[in-house]
DNA sequence: CGCGGCTTTGATGTTCATCAAGTAAAGTGG
DNA sequence: CCACTTTACTTGATGAACATCAAAGCCGCG
């Protein structure tokens, strides 16, 4: 993790993420000086539940994972989240500590803003108050819908459904690269590393999918979609 | 349901509620005038899966459930909302219609305010604003530990996780009339009905707690919090 | 009074976690 | 760069946990 200058590329970087549209120049202006970037190697903890709320974070570049941790090494992914998305959106209003762990799954930068300075935004800024809780509404909802969508599939039905979220939702692309191990895909959709890796394996005998390693092909998506929501 | 007249006895339910101690008298002059309340009987649906959302919706009086409805009728609890709780407040800001329905469980009135009318006051008062992220932040944070908690444990955890958030949460009594069926707590917790009804039986058994009919009282807390914690 | 929904219990079968054991890959220190 | 250790991946066998099916009693409601 290093911490690095604040050449005020801000503008570049904020004014694409959609929540910061109504925020004027010279507000821009203020967080520039109060924002700063880390970064983050792929497998170092960004954030450590139980650590206290004080600054707003987000991701600028990369990819990271929300998760709990509870005795003996059982994680239990939340989310993940790419740039632009606001990882500690969630408790961050409502909490004085995180209830979550952040971890870095790709090499990861990301912008972090102090609370308070945020707040005295939200205050001032009536536009960027609603952003905000349109930003926050948002994330809170997929993914509550997302464990709502996962809890009533069975195995074979969570890993289509998870193979198209990334496919459709993350790559848009029917080929791509496994960003996460088998074990976090167990993580993510509650079932076993082995039951991860057998269900993977079926798929790729029923001529579903194809496999080399972590590059992951989409061959029969139909089937898919149908076990998705069928399954 | 009934429309009522707009008395405006706001100040008193509004100004309980923590979320508009910040709202100034003036302002709540115009909440009464833009206000309704309508009266729900048991069992009858305040908001369908589906319907546009133009209005912000908070439970005054009883009891409503949150619930996704999928095909056959097979829905899935997403929570319970008591007064004051904000039953629109998940996709409101970031959505057009409503991902889930919502229906009475117990006679409930609801308080109604117009979504236009509630956006105008976030953009004109800052602490206002500060006061909904943070109620929308705690609300959908609740729900997912709910969810993250509630998946890792088998159901006899699962059965004593929720007979202790009754008793601890809701009722803040060890003795309480059970608000929910049997079915509606398998919906909850997701699982099946007769597993509802033969875990609480053997619990029962085991003497751990006294249910008659809908109403139980916890025998054995101890013993019931440690089947929580690790089971 | 009868019908439909809720509740209860038992029997059965499926799904899934766990255990075990081995291979492959990736990081680590000499 | 190679031996070494650790972590990820893979497959099979087993049993436990849980859903499903079936049948019957109960209660409220029209």
């Amino acid at each position: 993790m290093q911490i690095q200058n604040n050449t005020c590329e801000c503008k570049e970087c904020i004014v694409r993420s959609l929540i910061f549209e109504h925020v004027s120049t010279m507000e821009l202006g203020t967080f520039c000086t109060t924002k700063r970037e880390e970064n983050y190697r792929k497998g170092q903890v960004v954030i450590q539940q139980g650590a206290p709320i004080t600054e707003f974070i987000y991701v600028k570049d990369g990819l990271v994972k929300l998760y709990t941790q509870s005795g003996q090494g059982r994680n239990q992914i939340i989310s993940l989240a790419r740039p632009y998305d606001f990882i500690s959106l969630l408790t961050i209003f409502s909490d004085k500590h995180y209830q979550y762990s952040v971890s870095a799954i790709e090499d990861t930068t990301v912008c972090i803003i102090d609370l308070v300075r945020l707040k005295e935004l939200v205050r001032e800024n009536g536009n960027f108050a609603l952003d905000l809780l349109e930003r926050m509404s948002r994330t809170a909802d997929n993914i509550i819908r997302n464990y709502n969508d996962i809890n009533r599939k069975n195995l074979r039905g969570r890993i289509a459904y998870i193979l198209l979220n990334f496919a459709d939702t993350i790559y848009l692309n029917d080929r791509f690269e496994l960003p996460v191990s088998r074990k976090e895909i167990a993580e993510l959709i509650g079932m076993t590393t082995e039951n991860v890796i057998r269900i993977l394996s079926e798929f790729r005998k029923e001529g579903i999918i194809r496999i080399n390693g972590k590059e992951i092909e989409i061959a029969d998506k139909t089937k898919l979609q149908f076990l998705s929501e069928h399954a």
